[in-house]
DNA sequence: CGCATATCCTGACTGC
DNA sequence: TGCAGTCAGGATATGC
């Protein structure tokens, strides 16, 4: 469900909502949403520090803590942060995995039903300050840029398909299904083309797609789908679903050309693509 | 190494 | 209406 621009548009949020804050008490109260390290450093890590900034790559959200130390959190399929600031707070459900209480009384919660979510705190950072458990992430487009001479490099005999590539966070960080497809369609092109196969022209186009669909999908806060399970910190939908071109629109013609849109199968996943104007 | 597959988990939907 | 089967936005370990 989230991948960058529904990651940003929470990041945005976060930025107003809690930095700024400092931490009073964290409640884990989920087993799996803090698996990578002892949940107890989690706890220790938080409690009485101030978050001084919140900071995005790939999927990941960065936020920087006053000891120089940064919360990891990656919402994976179904992760939501919602943030609390008012008297009528609904209860804690389920699904609920970690409340952060700051000074102040808001709260900041995480819930998570299908729990691939994750929170860590890294206190180790790279040179560029990224915590080094993110180090094998490629680039960022929106962060870093997307130059084509980097595309192709990353493609260059390569025979995997272009889908799986453009979702692959070691070549491009933030990039998932949702927005793979919906950048091949802007870019002409068939995700199930091995990533070798793409000419020079076609990969300029690749790149600049990607970065222009991103970019329209962060203006329009992100896409909700049919389950609605993405929401912003303050529980709002995204509106960029209105504008897929071919993401879970099979048999539904196509924006561009006459011909409409299919779904094929990549691996155990779903990719739609119009059946037309993709080569 | 590159590529494909299985797996973690719950909920929503489909078809009988 | 109930129930079994299928599928879902992600990442990663494994096996060939």
């Amino acid at each position: 469900m989230p991948e960058l621009p529904e990651v940003e548009t929470v990041r945005r949020g976060l930025e107003t909502a809690v930095v700024g804050r400092r931490v009073a008490e964290v409640r884990v109260l989920g087993r799996r949403t803090v698996r990578r390290h002892p949940a107890a450093g989690l706890t220790s890590g938080l409690e009485g520090r101030t978050l001084t900034a919140a900071g995005r790559l790939g999927k990941f959200l960065l936020l920087s803590l006053d000891d120089g130390s940064v919360l990891v959190v990656h919402l994976r399929m179904t992760g939501q942060l919602l943030y609390l600031s008012g008297p009528d707070r609904p209860p804690i459900g389920a699904h609920t995995h970690i409340v952060v209480r700051f000074e102040d009384d808001t709260e900041l919660r995480f819930i998570d039903p299908r729990t691939f979510g994750e929170w860590f705190v890294s206190s180790a950072l790279d040179d560029r300050g990224v915590p080094v458990e993110l180090g094998h992430l490629g680039r960022d487009p929106l962060l870093d840029g997307l130059p084509a001479a980097y595309l192709a490099e990353r493609l260059a005999g390569r025979r995997a398909r272009l889908k799986t590539l453009l979702t692959d966070q070691r070549v491009i960080a933030g990039i998932g299904s949702i927005y793979a497809d919906e950048i091949c369609f802007r870019a002409k092109l068939r995700p199930d083309r091995s990533g070798g196969s793409l000419t020079g022209l076609e990969i300029k186009s690749l790149a600049r797609s990607a970065r222009a669909v991103l970019r329209e999908a962060v203006a329009s806060r992100g896409s909700s789908l049919r389950d609605l399970s993405y929401r912003d910190l303050d529980g709002e939908i995204g509106s960029y679903q209105q504008r897929h071109a071919v993401y879970d629109r099979v048999g539904e013609p196509c924006r561009r050309c006459r011909d409409h849109v299919v779904r094929l199968k990549i691996g155990a996943r779903s990719a739609y693509m119009c059946g037309g104007c993709q080569l």
